[in-house]
DNA sequence: AATTACCCTACTTAATTAATAGGGTATGCA
DNA sequence: TGCATACCCTATTAATTAAGTAGGGTAATT
């Protein structure tokens, strides 16, 4: 299941990718208009700037905003930092990859292998899925 | 992430698919095989049972044993029994679904229309590949 | 009748999620 | 300079779920 952190995370980037300047909004502006905890959407705003999506600025007039274009914002890298792996199994886990304690043989076993299939086409979702494309809906 | 549970069933029912004949088999002799905790394994298997996958028999030369042919049992049926919805939202879940309680309007929410485009490639490798399949490893 | 092996309930421990609380600090403007 | 704004950071908490553990009950077979 895709957490809240995460769900929250997509729409606030969301909105900063709709607006059509560059100024800095306020946290308390996307929790208002999305809904979200103010003091969650925080933490969750803070994740993303710490990992390079985006920018903040102190002060009166502050906020936060893309350091990127939006096209250029792919969906693995948000799901990554938000949600952690892609994979339903650290095995097949790209960025996250853990041997599994029980399994002798990763390649003849059949969730591995299974895992895998899933791994790939979503994966290539995302890839193909930028910031710009969420925003056309 | 995939819970153990839903592993461990899916590694169990793989045992079972290999068996050549259909007699009944053990919990322990899965447990042993397979490195996993018998006492889990076991409400695992009685929840498969319970489901319409798996029959049993009680009594010496008891067990567990396929109740269909491997190739006629899919994995969208697996996995809906042991891990729930197989989409990561539950607004887009054909069989667990849940309206959102933020988010005014499905059709016009990015994560929505997103974790659709993952949940209908997800299910067609689930729907396209039966336990028969995972055999092949 | 005894053994085998499934069946069922309840409990526990650990981890994670989704917040909530409360204050600290840097920035810009008057 | 000083004050308000708005980000920054740490700690705590309640609820839920995962992953087992414990212990006994019951049905079937030999």
């Amino acid at each position: 299941m895709l957490s809240k952190k995460t769900k929250y995370g997509i729409k606030a980037l969301t909105y900063l990718a709709k607006q059509e300047n560059k100024t800095p909004v306020q946290i308390a502006t996307i929790s208002n208009s999305e809904n979200i905890s103010l003091k969650f959407l925080e933490s969750i705003l803070l994740t993303l700037r710490k990992n390079g999506i985006l920018g903040s600025k102190k002060g009166k007039g502050g906020g936060y905003y893309l350091l990127k274009e939006p096209s250029e914002i792919p969906m693995t890298s948000i799901m990554r930092i938000l949600e952690g792996p892609i994979s339903m199994v650290p095995c097949v886990s790209l960025n996250f990859y853990e041997k599994c304690s029980d399994c002798p043989d990763e390649n003849a076993c059949a969730v591995h292998n299974l895992m895998l299939e899933v791994r790939d086409s979503t994966l290539q979702i995302f890839r193909n899925t930028s910031l710009a494309d969420l925003c056309k809906c």
